[in-house]
DNA sequence: TCAAAAGTGTTGTCCGTACACCCATGA
DNA sequence: TCATGGGTGTACGGACAACACTTTTGA
């Protein structure tokens, strides 16, 4: 019978996305160590025997960047025996949605591990260390199909918003304009939405009735046999 | 910094479907020990140093079942601490689909690690081990998403088969019954079948028509930025 | 000639898309 | 009063769903 001496390492990876400056930004930590000194990569690391998977993604979004309750979804694993240099490293890779404004950011870069810590345009990534492009292009091919059957760019958004940047937000993830009047048409009909007696000040326009996400629709994913 | 002593270990599970006796089927093997002696299981083993995921869910099947060439499709990890007894073992889920006539059975009974090996209704199923209900449930769910999209039916028929054999594929996956007309007006038009000259024979019936599936189809999945 | 499965079209509904103008506000 | 973004309806085309009868064969 087969028998291993070595063992496999095993690390969470996040993809981070935000949407800034109206575009899908990607939060990357820049190498401060070989291997792949002053490449980017995305913020990871290893599992604990305690957590599990989910966990693992949760305690690392929340120690470098002090967010808790945020979207976050498991998108593959990349174990190609290359994939770290010198050592067997198999990666759960997850995707995480937040809203940047809310965004500390508690990198530790005295530490001398990382030199930097950045958003990056999604359609201008750096080189990035490892197998990390194909991470990130992996869960961004993931977040595109997702928003089409599923509410989550709500989670880029802060609790009240309008149409209008809802709009934005699918457009900004999609990286296509939407109608207007289709794209309201369809929300409204989704019930997904609720609408408040509210509407936006401090605009030199026309005020816009804000909306919040109904967390009661029928767009979660059941589960059935 | 936060220091493991204990390790991880990785596994690589199948959830192994076929269609037999018109009925979608999974191949579950009965454990001749403890932990769960004699609880059925999905078959798996752990992952080697030198392959990734996808060679090592290959090569489980290849030595339990001697099938090469076999669509494989990577489901989901799952992690939790407590999912097996006294250790750590995280495991990533694939599912298969084989044409169930093809399948020799290599287990090995002798070992006495397994007592039995046998298909089982995904209707039926039996108690199973570890948190194996759950993957199943899973793979099987995956499978029918996948079935919207994608052409995958085609893996459980021989090579040419009729538009009725395909049909009934996709009502023992999706568990439904479908509309003749709808059905071949649907799968014509989406220009993945090679129509040939030849016809069943050897039934008391009308011979029907033979149909191949044609790999330079529009369906594959693509994957840009 | 009968039993059994193969094969074939039309219609209505729903959903997505295309498209342009008026409204409310603050400056 | 004007500039700016907010807000609204209709018409077309394509996809899906419902639905029943004729054809071919071997026994």
């Amino acid at each position: 019978m087969y028998q291993e001496t070595k063992t496999h390492e095993i690390t969470v990876d996040v993809v981070i996305f935000t949407i800034k400056n109206g575009e899908l930004q990607v939060l990357l930590v820049q190498r401060g160590k070989e291997p792949y000194k002053n490449k980017w990569a995305i913020p990871g690391g290893f599992v604990r025997l305690s957590e599990n998977l989910d966990e693992a993604a949760k305690r690392l979004l929340y120690e470098k960047s002090n967010l808790k309750d945020v979207y976050l979804e498991q998108i593959y694993t990349f174990g190609d025996p290359l994939r770290y240099p010198n050592s067997r490293v198999i990666t759960v890779a997850y995707f995480a949605l937040i809203r940047s404004e809310t965004l500390i950011l508690k990198f530790d870069k005295a530490a001398d591990v990382l030199k930097d810590v950045k958003w990056h345009s999604i359609y201008k990534l750096p080189e990035l260390a490892f197998d990390h492009e194909k991470i990130v292009k992996y869960a961004y091919k993931k977040l595109r199909d997702d928003l089409e059957y599923s509410a989550i760019a709500f989670q880029l958004l802060p609790k009240k918003f309008t149409l209008t940047e809802l709009q934005k937000a699918y457009e900004t993830i999609l990286h296509k304009t939407l109608d207007k009047r289709n794209f309201r048409k369809k929300m409204i009909s989704l019930d997904i939405l609720i609408e408040l007696d509210e509407y936006t000040k401090n605009s030199s326009k026309r005020p816009a009735k804000l909306y919040m996400f109904n967390e009661n629709n029928s767009m979660h994913k059941d589960f059935e046999l």
